[in-house]
DNA sequence: CAATCATATTCGCTAATGCGAATACGTCGA
DNA sequence: TCGACGTATTCGCATTAGCGAATATGATTG
């Protein structure tokens, strides 16, 4: 698993196109972030998160770190098609079909104790190198 | 049919996201084409070219002219999300998978008569407006 | 080492997608 | 008006994708 061979744009273009990955990736930009924030913010079932996160991860586009029980993912620094990847992440900035997102969690970064499900949670970090 | 509601990134990439239509729009990159053209560059079955252009029609990303028994696609001048796909247009012109399909059409415009299926066919023909 | 927590994976199932083959449609020339 | 031609659509099928439910894995805590 996790292959990506010769690294096609319309394999990149396969992985944009579904919504709760343009959703995940939307708030993976610019920081790492852990899955139970994506559970909180998504309001999805945890599975269902958690496959295409792994689906993103088989075609290179995020990476992983394990962090204890946590697992926290971040946008891979230039992968092949980078340009292409960059201006579909600042298409998603500008759209206000995500902006909610967005919002959401930055409220649930600034107070994470009236999410139940975020208690004890390590709270998502900007990345430096944002390119 | 041909809905195109609210016009989501979700719907660009999914009609991005196969390589059959990536190599029509590659084609259609500044020219009016014929679709008789089409099926000759990509050695593809005349059916299936056409199915893939109504997908895009549907997608309103590129139009239809009618010209006798010959019809001409072009991609629309400015469809929302302009932005991402110009960038797609971009990189499919950097590609080498797609560089191929640009001399054969290249070719086949300067020696049509080469071509059997090509006979008295009408050229394709370059646009102003490129964006 | 057992229980618990966070996350990942597997298992059917359903819906969507892409395809070749066949056929229909629209236009033109004889 | 009848073929012939270029293009579009339909049909049936095989493959794939996405999902919820259940279960497995890996790490922490008591």
């Amino acid at each position: 698993m996790a292959a990506q061979k010769s690294y096609s744009l319309e394999q990149l273009f396969r992985a944009l196109a579904d919504s709760t990955r343009l959703r995940l990736l939307n708030l993976m930009n610019g920081r790492e972030v852990c899955v139970c924030y994506f559970v909180e913010i998504l309001k999805t079932s945890q599975p269902k998160i958690s496959r295409h996160l792994a689906y993103l991860r088989g075609a290179g586009i995020v990476a992983a770190r394990r962090d204890g029980k946590w697992m926290h993912y971040r946008l891979v620094p230039s992968p092949a098609g980078a340009e292409i990847l960059e201006q579909a992440l600042n298409a998603l900035r500008k759209d206000k079909r995500f902006e909610a997102d967005r919002d959401r969690l930055k409220l649930a970064c600034c107070r994470p104790q009236s999410f139940v499900s975020l208690q004890g949670a390590p709270q998502p970090v900007h990345l430096a190198n944002s390119e």
